[in-house]
DNA sequence: CCCCTGACGACGC
DNA sequence: AGCGTCGCCAGGG
């Protein structure tokens, strides 16, 4: 059994919609502790294995993919992203603000 | 039970 | 401006 802030955590990225991203930290403050981004990274990391949750439309706060090397192919998350049209260079998003989606304003707590 | 790790982020120096 | 430190939460040794 998963304690509440992972399975909140999961709950979230599945909400995100297809062509956005959000953050680490955006994710964290949602769930109202704004410090714990760290785990919110090592949550996803636990289910990188779970291919129904989109763990590629998480990033960190500089809309750089660096969690990239932890799925099975590296490119995989840039080439989903682009698939869904978020334009990614040097492993960074472009463009990230307008593809930046905040579950502190989309989602009503 | 204590110590360490981790896809982060804010702050201090 | 860049680097070090610390907080946060869960899990593993």
């Amino acid at each position: 059994m998963q304690s509440n802030f992972f399975v909140d955590v999961v709950d979230v990225v599945r909400l995100i919609p297809r062509g956005k991203v959000t953050t680490y930290g955006s994710i964290a403050k949602y769930l109202g502790s704004s410090r714990s981004s760290r785990t919110v990274g090592w949550v996803l990391n636990k289910q990188v294995l779970d291919t129904t949750i989109p763990a590629h439309r998480v990033v960190n706060r500089q809309g750089i993919l660096t969690g990239k090397n932890y799925f099975k192919d590296p490119l995989f998350m840039q080439s989903e992203l682009e698939k869904e049209g978020v334009k990614v260079v040097n492993d960074q998003i472009v463009d990230f603000n307008t593809h930046f989606w905040d579950p502190n304003k989309e989602l009503t707590i």
